[in-house]
DNA sequence: CTAGGTGCAAATAATTTGCAGAGGC
DNA sequence: GCCTCTGCAAATTATTTGCACCTAG
């Protein structure tokens, strides 16, 4: 946040039959401008301390506003009241607390949202809203250091781990396809794995541009720690996989595990696409979910070509579904 | 619980400088008897209808008094209230939570808990707690059917899902190591590869024994829905593993892929270990918690040495450490 | 003029506490 | 008899509401 929320123009986000009133106007300003996860009385406090006399009541009335017009979440760290923190383009986010003093600590964790999803599949509910919290004690607590609270720029924090992975994971998806072109044994398959390696080349040069110039702006962005958790196409099948190549791996096998990566990919630039603060991000997410599901539907074609030339009776094996439930 | 709960032998438990009263012990009985997560004014109407008049402080007290005793968790479902469940012998676990019904149901999830484990490392944080909540709508509600709750006998499904995942575990890794022992071109790997694929199929007997015995008390126990999640060693790297010695992986790769998923389910064996209800599946699992860890150190030794007699600078790359973070 | 917005005081709601009396050991 | 438990009523805390008044559109 700090320099995340300029105040924005919420003008227009105002739920309907709203009025343009002084008071309300400078509660919402002095939540925007402070960021970390204020009690309503922490911001009663706050505005009488920058100078107006408001009542409890407005105040909390104003929060309740904040929150139907998507400005500001309820959150609850179990402390017997609520806190609020930005909702305006700030993604949704897990936090880590420390019970000795009392900050909270944001983080994204895509890893988290998969099981979840994979919990709440199992158990046939629909998910609407999940929280994550972790108790403990922060490392300033723990070693006694009250060094300076260093500014978390969350959003900033978010675009750099999500280009991170993305750039991991077309890197290994071009290493992945380059490999399996050149190890491919027929025309059909080469085509293919060529294509596709093309277009991750062509994903990846943008993507780096574009991590270039977000890092170009904070010369310390590279040092902060991880703020978006995912183990996903990257680090695990594509990775894998092109180890395999090496030693051999036919095409049908190739193409299957190409499918997951690409499901995997593409769920995540899906996922956080629309979480990207400018305009710019959102689009180049949008838009490589969607060529990851070309990409998909490619690999699924060229998958039951291949199956059928070989006149395997499994062709009709369900195009590869959900992760499968254990054992 | 329902049947988890006969009332154990909480006498002992007590905390110090305690007395025993019967106004104490009759709220203590009720909260036992009735499983579900009760609130402190759920559980003063429970007892006012089973017979006696007790204050409401009492009560909260009473709680309090449990809570420290360790045999009730208080635990915070957003409603503005706290609710309290059995924590004696009941591991700690997550929460699915309807909110249009208002029942909560209960999970546990290795992957989850491995997911938070990273994160706090990443930031130094020591986490004391955690707390996963997911809010959404059950199939109850979702379908309109009413059908009758069914009982949920969470450590019992517990112990069939720890077993399962075990069997798998293991089944894998003794799949993994007698293929490596077949492939093996050295007469030592194939020694240890034989070794461990002995043990795998000693623990494999035991377990199944103990799963027979636990499906025998309940047949419907087998088409219950998952309560433990874990990907672990079993679908990942063994199941991988296995399919790629097929096609010729050396001893090197080989063993660093063993001693993977080794670490990850010893993992497993202790991170539950002491969640078993009865002694004997406590047993069970601290043994192979124990065994797991001996079948590391065996293949790092056997990895040692065999790095080092194909004179590799690389010998002394530091014994497969944690779980690295992403790019 | 009129639908909101605001302030203040009173109402809730869950939980805690002070204090006098009851009860185990 | 001492120390802990109990009951009751009053206190506390966070939040909501009723109602009279104010103000922007």
């Amino acid at each position: 946040m700090t320099h995340t929320h300029p105040t924005p123009d919420l003008d227009q986000l105002k739920p309907a039959g709203t009025r343009r009133s002084g008071k309300r106007e400078f509660i919402v300003n002095v939540f925007l401008r402070h960021e970390g996860h204020l009690s309503a009385d922490d911001l009663v406090e706050l505005i009488r301390r920058e100078d107006s006399r408001i009542s409890r009541a407005t105040v909390y009335r104003a929060l309740q506003w904040m929150e139907e017009a998507g400005i500001a979440r309820k959150v609850d760290f179990g402390e017997g009241r609520f806190r609020f923190e930005h909702s305006y383009r700030h993604p949704r986010h897990f936090h880590l607390i420390c019970k000795s003093c009392g900050r909270s600590f944001e983080f994204l964790s895509s890893d988290i949202e998969a099981s979840i999803e994979e919990v709440a599949s199992a158990r046939a509910f629909t998910a609407h809203q999940s929280v994550v919290q972790i108790y403990g004690a922060c490392e300033a607590c723990r070693t006694g250091r009250t060094e300076a609270a260093e500014p978390v720029p969350s959003e900033v924090l978010f675009a750099r781990d999500a280009l991170r992975i993305a750039i991991a994971t077309e890197r290994s998806g071009l290493e992945f396809y380059s490999r399996a072109a050149a190890v491919s044994r027929n025309r059909r398959g080469r085509a293919v794995f060529e294509r596709l390696a093309r277009e991750e080349r062509e994903h990846l040069e943008k993507l780096e541009a574009r991590y270039q110039r977000l890092v170009a702006q904070d010369p310390q962005l590279e040092s902060r720690p991880t703020f978006l958790f995912f183990k996903g196409a990257a680090n695990g099948l594509f990775a894998a996989g092109a180890e395999d190549l090496a030693r051999g791996l036919d095409d049908r096998k190739a193409l299957m595990l190409a499918v997951r990566c690409e499901r995997t990919s593409h769920r995540f630039f899906r996922r956080y696409a629309g979480q990207f603060e400018d305009t710019e991000g959102r689009r180049i997410f949008f838009e490589f979910a969607n060529e990851e599901r070309e990409h998909l539907e490619v690999l699924i074609r060229a998958y039951r070509a291949l199956s059928g030339r070989r006149g395997r009776a499994r062709a009709s094996r369900r195009a590869p579904t959900r992760s499968r439930a254990q054992a």
